[in-house]
DNA sequence: GGGCACTTGTGAAGCCATGCACAAAGTTGC
DNA sequence: GCAACTTTGTGCATGGCTTCACAAGTGCCC
């Protein structure tokens, strides 16, 4: 007999016994786009060999980073897709919405306020702030500027749990200093600096110039294996020519 | 006798003997900002415990990070500032400027075009290219917005090494097929798509809203502990009233 | 010129992540 | 109810990265 809904398990509410592994937690959010898109394809079954195609990894670390989170596969069939996207959803913490306060609103920071896709996947911008006295009041994407001043306030009153730096780098370390101290503990930070957290906050960075560069690097090195190969070719010329 | 400028070794070109690891790889934008920070408050010489702690890294991971390089500290005194910074430098292949093209010019590519940092660290944004005919011929940051039909030819005649794809992410396949096509061997992708490029093309993602997922993950994590802890007390708490 | 203080460069150990390969478990067909 | 087939979940081997700890090398001082 196929089993309909699974509502056993979908009561018990907490597995993951302890402990999913950081590289396993960083592809999560991978799955969960894999599985959204087969569910608005309709796809209501999917096995571990499709979904790590859909979401581009091996098969084997996909099982077991599933495996981490509990036993939601079915042997011989594969996985439901709502069953497991709701599971996932439910691992990462986004059957709540998270608020979060964009700092420095210049170019990067307008982008992100202005992107429509942050909400969709369980994150609302509930503040936008920014030292520059002209850019206070300025409405970006239906949000007021408030001025840095009421940092502190806007992360109380608004219950913000993450905090975006968008700050030139030089301000980057004392804006993290004052979210932290406000109380955040999540900050995604854009500047190209070396940021200094306490124990217990996540820091995470996103660095645009450093990816170019790291593009940059094999960009290279493919060039230099081709000039290597040239120039060993060339020997080889010389030597037919000579020989 | 100090040893002045290091001539011998500025003339060597190329050491690297073969591949680093792609870890350090991924750090080494890390120590050339670090690098430069150092070098622009003018000091000359640095021991691997400063340069590291500059850096935000373990000091044993620098040296060995270094050392991939070649061994260009001198025991006792640490590594001379500038000559480590060009020796990182040619090392990422940042003696030369690499000419990119933003693919998507909307909230994003808007925000990447008109950044500064880019051209102070080796990149050149040589092109904006967008499938709407509307922003075709809209000027941002000094160039003018060509339309995609041209994508091929833009390519070829600026000689461009990078292609950064801010498009939308159902776009993101057929945009990089193209610039594959086209000679691309290095691309920078911006969209929430699983995209595939053929063996020999270096592909790296941006995802912010995995980070912002990552970010919830531990957040959730954090405050799951909290309730726990808060459940054991109640539980304590409960025997105690009862005892 | 020899000893001391300092710092690099690296061998070695331990840790974590990856991917293979297969037993266990479930389904389908007869 | 059994056999053949499918697919998960995982033990295990492999490899890469991190970190420790120290020998080897360098400069400085007397
Ligand atoms: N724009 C990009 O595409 C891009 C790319 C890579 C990195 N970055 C980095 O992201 C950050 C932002 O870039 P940008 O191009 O938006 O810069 P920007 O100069 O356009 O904007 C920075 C904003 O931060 C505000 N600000 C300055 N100090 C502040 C403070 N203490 N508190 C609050 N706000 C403050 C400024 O008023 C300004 O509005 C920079 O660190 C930059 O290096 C940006
Ligand atoms: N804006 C952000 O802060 C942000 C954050 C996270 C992810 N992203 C991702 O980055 C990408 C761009 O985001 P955005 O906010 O700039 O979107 P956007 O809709 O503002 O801009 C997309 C642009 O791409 C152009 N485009 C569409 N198809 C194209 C094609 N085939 N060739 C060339 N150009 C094409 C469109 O005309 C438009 O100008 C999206 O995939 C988005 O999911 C953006």
């Amino acid at each position: 007999m196929a089993r309909p809904t699974r509502p056993l398990a979908q009561l018990a509410p907490a597995p993951s016994p302890r402990g999913v592994p950081e590289a396993t937690v960083a592809r999560l959010p991978l799955y969960l786009r894999a599985l959204t898109s087969l569910s608005d394809r309709g796809v209501a079954t999917v096995s571990s060999d499709e979904l790590a195609e859909t979401a581009g990894v091996n098969s084997a670390k996909l099982r077991k980073d599933l495996s981490y989170l509990g036993s939601y596969g079915t042997r011989g069939v594969g996985y439901e897709v709502e069953f497991l996207r709701h599971q996932i959803t439910r691992e990462i913490g986004l059957t709540q919405d998270w608020a979060v306060v964009i700092i420095g609103i210049g170019n990067l920071g307008h982008a992100l306020a202005n992107y429509g896709g942050f909400a969709s996947r369980g994150f609302r911008i509930a503040a936008l702030v920014d030292a520059d006295e002209r850019r206070s009041g300025e409405e970006v994407a239906g949000l007021k500027v408030r001025h840095s001043d009421e940092l502190e306030d806007v992360i109380e009153t608004l219950n913000i749990s993450i905090a975006v730096v968008a700050t030139p780098a030089h301000a980057a370390q004392a804006v993290c200093d004052r979210v932290v101290a406000a109380g955040i503990t999540s900050i995604l930070n854009f500047a190209p600096a070396v940021v200094q957290v306490p124990e217990g906050v996540e820091l995470r960075k996103v660095d645009l110039s450093t990816e170019l560069q790291i593009l940059a690097y094999h960009e290279q090195r493919k060039n230099g294996a081709a000039l290597a190969l040239t120039a060993e070719q060339a020997v080889e010329l010389a030597k037919a020519v000579r020989g």
